[in-house]
DNA sequence: CTGAAAGCGCTTACAG
DNA sequence: CTGAAAGCGCTTACAG
């Protein structure tokens, strides 16, 4: 009538030691395979599930891998990349009795603390760092706590962090390439923050893009990955002469404000100006024009993350430092024309 | 050199007893404030900070709350809620030593499995519920399973759970009345899928407060949560005649897709038709003409829903079994207009 | 107030 | 292969 059934029950029940029980319960070696069978139907029978407190403590490990997100409400809105990413992170960890643990930090500072008590407490056993940031601090932090960590980032490497890197590179360059292709020759990029890695591999992959085509870079106007940042860059853009005929988007959301603020101003797309986003996020087949933009794969980046962090969990040695995500490709829809 | 400090490193340093210790950083009665007083200085001293491994299983608590996410691409890209929804239940939490754990399930089979898997390995102490269906199972198992559980709601009650409840109802009855006031006779209104309360609520709010002003209710389209859903109303609604002035729609997303395709079929809004929406997202503010909403505030109603889950795990027979949280107010924007 | 002991439910050496 | 013991790091009765 306890009505929880622990593995001291199984053994009982078994008429073999706690030590076979766990054995056989968890395939390990060290039991026969007559046992193993037995142990497992009395479990089943019994309805055994193993407690994770009593496997954590013993075991020294928490099965649980963290994420902090910061200033969650803003960020969480306009980042498409979150649902998605985290579906492919449960994925990757599910069949493995690891769970998800979400940490909410309202301000830079209180995101360390965040990471600092995850691994004083050893509430988690690694974590997933999206949204990489220039020298982010993080970097060092997760060293010195000794906490395993993977980086998720478009950039070739993230201070020595294991890292899944899909490149955004490629697609940025598709949609200029497609650009050029049209037939425009002044093409302006709207850049993000500068503090995130993001921004600069985006920004430098139009530049080159446009150089190797021997076209002079035209204007990068400053934006954000939001759509506050695609309007403050239409604006920018409204006040250029000559105007460029069209527009590289660090993202999707800031695309959309561009294009939204541009049209408010009178201006047709693509007629006036072509524009092109970068994630391809459901809202942007909705506008008019749609957008065209570069189709990334989150759920991908998620899975092939948290997968990277339990082998590292498992053993820093033999794991890989670097796994590659096939980058995005270039979706073009309604708001690129010939020029 | 072990690097990691103990209760066990922390009492004998201090020459108490470990039960002291224990007592004395947890601010728990049984001893003198002279000893607790050292041992939290010899504590600090050390640098300890207690394993939540070994706290869980002493403590027979898992100090986590979990939520359970269904569908979660489509759903988190479009839900608004969500992000501001977490950063809310952190809020709540994080002073208990609680964390929020994540699942996500691909189906609503394995939503109710994620359920059962929390409640047999007590990964959790409760769960939060969000978008209740009608006659959700949810509700059945987890009151089977005597997993602690807080569901979230805009309707009065959920089959016997303790509940959060922020009701639409006023908003979208301002809405209605605020479209009367503008003149509009013929208001339609674009409803979500009927499984859930959501649905129902909205569209009884919108019913009463347009037979309360001697209207005829006008047509009920099918739309959903999403910009797909608007749109599939905005089809729906363009054969229709004589046509609606004004529609309610469910949420922002759905009537942002609404006016979108409204738009691309030569309409003008709020000329021809006027629109209000649900939830005051951000893009609502950017698309033209800017949407007339409801700001609801969904940080307010995760705080005050993982509150109520920590105070029914701690003693369910003292807690509230419902909270409250005042209604969205309605935001007037360039979407609605005279007839 | 204080301390020594037991116990939470598992897994991990270790001896047979 | 099998089992009895110890231990993970805490908290919770319980005795002084």
């Amino acid at each position: 009538m306890s009505g929880r059934v622990s593995i001291t029950d199984v053994a009982r029940a078994a008429k073999v030691a706690q030590s076979s029980a766990s054995a056989a319960l968890n395939d390990q070696p060290g039991v026969s395979e007559a046992t193993r069978q037995r142990v497992k139907d009395v479990a089943k029978q019994l309805g055994y599930a193993p407690l994770m407190r009593g496997k954590m403590l013993s075991s020294k490990r928490s099965f649980q891998i963290g994420l902090v997100l910061e200033r969650p409400t803003d960020v969480l809105e306009s980042d498409p990349f979150f649902g998605a990413f985290i579906a492919g992170v449960e994925q990757a960890i599910a069949p493995h009795d690891y769970a998800l643990v979400l940490q909410v930090a309202e301000s830079r500072e209180r995101e360390l603390d965040s990471y600092r008590e995850m691994a004083a407490s050893e509430r988690v056993d690694g974590v997933l760092l999206n949204e990489i940031r220039v020298d982010d601090p993080r970097a060092a932090l997760l060293a010195e706590l000794r906490l395993p960590a993977v980086a998720v980032s478009p950039w070739k490497e993230c201070a020595n962090l294991p890292m899944v890197c899909q490149a955004s590179a490629p697609g940025i360059a598709a949609a200029t390439r497609h650009l050029i292709k049209l037939g425009h020759t002044r093409i302006a990029h709207v850049c993000g923050p500068k503090e995130y890695v993001h921004t600069h591999e985006r920004l430098q992959a139009w530049e080159a893009t446009l150089v190797e085509a021997g076209l002079q870079p035209g204007p990068v106007l400053q934006g954000d990955f939001g759509l506050a940042g695609g309007t403050a860059a239409a604006e920018e853009l409204l006040g250029l002469n000559p105007s460029p005929t069209a527009v590289v988007c660090v993202n999707d959301l800031c695309a959309i404000g561009l294009q939204l603020r541009l049209q408010q101003a009178g201006l047709s797309i693509p007629k006036d100006i072509s524009i092109t986003g970068f994630d391809g996020i459901t809202i942007g087949e909705y506008v008019t024009p749609a957008l065209t933009t570069v189709q990334s794969t989150p759920t991908q980046v998620g899975k092939q993350a948290a997968a990277l962090l339990l082998a590292h969990i498992d053993d820093p040695k033999s794991a890989p430092m670097k796994v590659e995500v096939p980058a995005g490709e270039l979706v073009i829809r309604g708001s690129t024309g010939r020029r």
